[in-house]
DNA sequence: GACTGGCACTCGATCACCGAGAGTGCCAAT
DNA sequence: ATTGGCACTCTCGGTGATCGAGTGCCAGTC
């Protein structure tokens, strides 16, 4: 169905498109490409493109500008991996020298990201599946108000804070000392394993408190950390000040939205490569005239989180997939030496 | 100068902009406030007001608009003190009910001021002086490499890697010890002063680490927590998608900095009540065509923190003014009970 | 002396119109 | 299968013309 030829075209609607933002003519698309044929030829095989939905044209007398599957195919078969440039991997580099802690890291992260994609940037925490418990602290901070700790071997700290029931100093103390007993050394899913049977090994007028604190303690060693995000390089979206409707303000709206952040992020990032949902293929409606570049980042076999992009669907995708491959690496390799 | 009609004039121009968003003429002026005078000496009294410096037209032929000064003058001496809508009033308390921990309340704070307000909200985390050092953790993490972990009596954790310049177990145990025997009860600023003598009374062996973990713990009692803002209610920035360049643009890339965020609250909110910067008041000059109202909040005369919103010059002062200090008010005594 | 009605004037906004230009689809010829 | 030619369509930019809101000024009135 789609010759060499018409896939050539295709390529080069969708590189100039990109680059010009404006719709492109046959005429146009014969100047800058040495295709070989006449305007009218690719005049005949725009009209098959278009039949077969990868291209459209705004109004009758346009020129062609690329759909939502044309950005597919061209993603999955047509483009080319560019390499990046010298300036781009020593930004890398100089960006994330003389981090200090996790938090650094991200927040270094997600400007880097920002920066070389010229693109609002989301960066996920990274969720070290085997990092182990470090040391679990207990305080009371006014009589029945406690807060719980956790501290992880990467040096990453999470408290929350626990309703004590009235529990003595003492009991404080000899839970403190119980937990830790029982869980550090051990990695998050099998701490939560061991905590559900702890309860049975304490004496009963410390079960009440007990079972507050594991509570607490199990959720922290779940659910919590995956579900910080950060985001940068808003002040990008004003590159394309037109389609306010469209683009701008959802993803404004977008990244108010933990949870559609997360969305975004977890559901393009579970694999090892670059994940590129384009237009419609996004999973969050509003978003749907933009697209996200997105990658886990990890070391190994371990996948610790994700990180990723959003931009118009009308992005250099060559580009920014190599960019976002490129910080993704880096940084998982980064946090895998320390 | 200016009789009270042409204060009731300027009161009523104001208020019409604000509304409408457009120039007022003196036509209009006369049919919406019963003024008492034709439209004839309105516009002698505009003429004068004009003169005056506190309106303008944005071309010949046009109504007026308000400029900065005359803002300054409805703000200062015109505006009436408008009270919260009941709904208003709800809002504030169903949004802080069930907050658990500093994080949540501040989180909650500036969806709360977002969303009564309309405009982006900034909060920045309350840094209680009056708040005591409750414990002082010290972990290694890694032979070399430690964490301090300082715990305050309001629950808050802050934490920092720290080299421990291969330091021994029982020396950090050691260090730790001697560490919550001196400072834990001291407010953050005795805390400081009482470290700066630690040094003297410890063993020599210790000196090296001890100074590296000291240096840490006073940077942590100090500087950093000053430095946390959090924002939200970007996407009301899309209310007003006009003027792109003048107001969207700079504010969104001022939010990025926290620096800048940091300088519009501290400069605005060192008094008691709320402070409005109009325009070109602004410390921050790409913000010149916005203004920031702002509050500091807290209890009693212990100030913590502020927060502030900001948006267009051409804002509904009174009631913008009457939200922001009500919600500093709520949170100050929220805070305060725990 | 302060206010008012009237009037000429200014100037942005809206609309219709027109020509230029880009681009297409189709068709007959190669 | 490809191509040159041609008629057709539609957007974009520019030009007047008109409309109306609003002003400033002035002479008249209370």
């Amino acid at each position: 169905m789609l010759d060499d030829r018409k896939l050539a075209i295709l390529r080069a609607i969708v590189t100039d498109y990109v680059s010009s933002q404006e719709p492109v003519g046959s005429r146009a698309l014969v100047d800058r490409h040495n295709l070989g044929v006449s305007p009218a030829t690719v005049r005949n095989d725009m009209a098959v493109l278009e039949d077969e939905g990868y291209i459209t044209q705004p109004h009758t007398s346009a020129g062609r500008i690329p759909t939502d599957k044309g950005y597919r195919l061209f993603v999955d078969r047509l483009a080319a991996v560019k390499p990046l440039s010298v300036a781009e991997r020593r930004a890398i580099q100089t960006f994330m020298a003389g981090a200090l802690d996790v938090d650094d890291v991200v927040r270094r992260t997600v400007r880097l990201l920002a920066q070389i994609t010229q693109q609002v940037a989301i960066v996920q925490y990274p969720v070290l599946s085997s990092a182990t418990v470090r040391l679990i602290e207990l305080l009371v901070l006014t009589p029945g108000r406690g807060l719980v700790i956790l501290v992880n071997s990467t040096g990453r700290v999470d408290q929350r804070p626990v309703d004590l029931l009235g529990a003595t100093d003492e009991q404080v103390a000899d839970l403190r000392g119980r937990l830790n007993a029982a869980v550090v050394g051990l990695t998050p899913s099998a701490a939560v394993e061991r905590l559900s049977t702890l309860l049975d090994d304490l004496p009963p007028e410390l079960h009440p408190v007990a079972s507050m604190v594991t509570a607490t303690v199990m959720e922290l060693t779940t659910a919590d950390p995956a579900t910080r995000v950060v985001v940068g390089g808003v002040p990008n979206l004003t590159r394309f000040g037109d389609q306010f409707e469209t683009t701008v303000k959802p993803v404004l709206e977008a990244l108010e939205e933990q949870v559609v952040l997360l969305r975004l992020l977890g559901e393009a990032g579970g694999t090892g490569d670059v994940t590129v949902r384009i237009g419609h293929e996004n999973p969050y409606e509003p978003l749907q005239s933009t697209s996200v570049v997105a990658s886990a980042y990890g070391h190994a076999d371990d996948l610790w989180a994700s990180m990723g992009i959003v931009g118009p669907t009308r992005m250099d995708y060559p580009s920014t997939m190599a960019s976002v491959r490129a910080v993704a690496r880096y940084v998982g390799r980064f946090l895998a030496e320390g």
